[in-house]
DNA sequence: CGCTCTGTTGATTAAATTCAAGAGTAGTGG
DNA sequence: CCACTACTCTTGAATTTAATCAACAGAGCG
């Protein structure tokens, strides 16, 4: 087992843990939390353009290219753990299937970011935001109970607007139509009372999470 | 200098390449044209992600990840070669920093990724398509002469619209609009009049492309 | 208790889509 | 060489979606 170092820090949510424009000798790892890669342009304009939930390395990109061109921020209570690209890039090196096993990880994120600007660019508000929350509940691994899916969801519907590219009232008049319906009600927890019918309502085809080559998550040994 | 097996190929323009559900064992140097990644939904709606240029691997990742999840379209008459993945594999291997340099090459692809979903989710269409022209500008390379930059343009207003997430119509005016305030005329070549304008127009900031890191185009070895 | 943040509602405005049709251009085959 | 077809670009009008502006209510916290 690699015994990579590192310890382990707090995150407050809306703080920014990397920051635009700085360069990076270390990448985090998600321990609990969660939190979103955001960019932004002149005026401020934020975007975020990745979610990123406990077992993730939120940045594993910046061992090889340490210029930081889009910040991570908490979007609630947060531990990360930051991993010194040394360390990174050394085991890579010492054992080539582990780097390409990295650059996979780096793979599947592109994947996402890839359906995300079909989701942005392509989707309704109502279908956006239904995705979304598919793409989340496969990823936490939400699994069904009393015929529900239900997982604990922090973020507040400005990130949701955030993320879907829609303002915060769009978002909310739509997170109502999604509960008026009787597919998914989002609030602090996400409760997907039809699952069928939020993928069918999404449009939802879960082939661009690889889930077949994506390792299992594992505990973290510190 | 590596010596990577592979022969030329031409493909016809609006000619998938790479096609959806399959899995390929190559990965796609283009040496001459244009070509679009393009992801749909289950209605048939698409949309490129990605554009691909002579010099880029267009699909490097597919090396780990060889389950096609977007096409690979001509958007052009195209040349290509392809690259057995057992090639790439093995060198990368065999010289880690190869590896290293091959995985950070899919990143600056995946940088562009994160700034087009900020780019179709945050700007109007004018800064929209603005913002695709000065990016495809700084990566053919262009140069400025007689005051003016130019660049051969084989896009239809349709593939700009599924690259910028318009409809052909409303890229069509936008594009007269750009065209008419003497920004930049968008025809079988693109002619920009003003680059400072364009570049102001379209909040257009280089670093996500990471000019510095990013290898010099190197004459193709057969 | 008062502050801030989040969620909510209504009215208005703006941006982009949709629908429909016509004009120009290039390529194909007779 | 011309007719025919397909594609691209263009224009106008109507419609839809989402943004904007402005308030207010409730929850949580110091």
């Amino acid at each position: 087992m690699l015994n990579l170092p590192g310890y382990a820090e707090q995150v407050r949510s809306n703080h920014d843990f990397v920051k635009l424009g700085e360069r990076v000798d270390h990448s985090c790892l998600i321990v609990a939390g969660v939190v979103g890669r955001f960019d932004q342009d002149s005026q401020g304009n934020r975007q975020i353009i990745a979610l990123h939930i406990p077992g993730d390395m939120a940045d594993l990109h910046s061992a090889v290219q340490p210029e930081v061109t889009s910040a991570l921020q908490a979007l609630s209570t947060t531990t990360i753990v930051r991993i010194p690209h040394s360390a990174i890039l050394s085991a890579a090196r010492t054992y080539p299937t582990l780097g390409e096993a990295l650059w996979r990880d780096c793979m599947a994120d592109s994947a996402i970011l890839a359906e995300w600007v079909f989701n942005v660019g392509r989707r309704d508000a109502k279908k956006r935001i239904a995705h979304l929350i598919c793409e989340i509940a496969v990823r936490v691994g939400a699994a069904p109970a009393n015929g529900m899916i239900m997982f604990p969801f922090p973020l507040t519907q400005t990130h949701v607007g955030d993320a879907a590219a829609l303002t915060p009232v769009h978002v909310n008049r739509t997170v109502q139509a999604l509960r008026r319906e009787g597919l998914v009600d989002i609030g602090k927890n996400v409760k997907i009372n039809d699952w069928g019918g939020l993928v069918a309502a999404a449009d939802f085809d879960d082939r661009y999470l690889h889930l077949s080559t994506k390792p299992k998550r594992v505990p973290l040994i510190h």
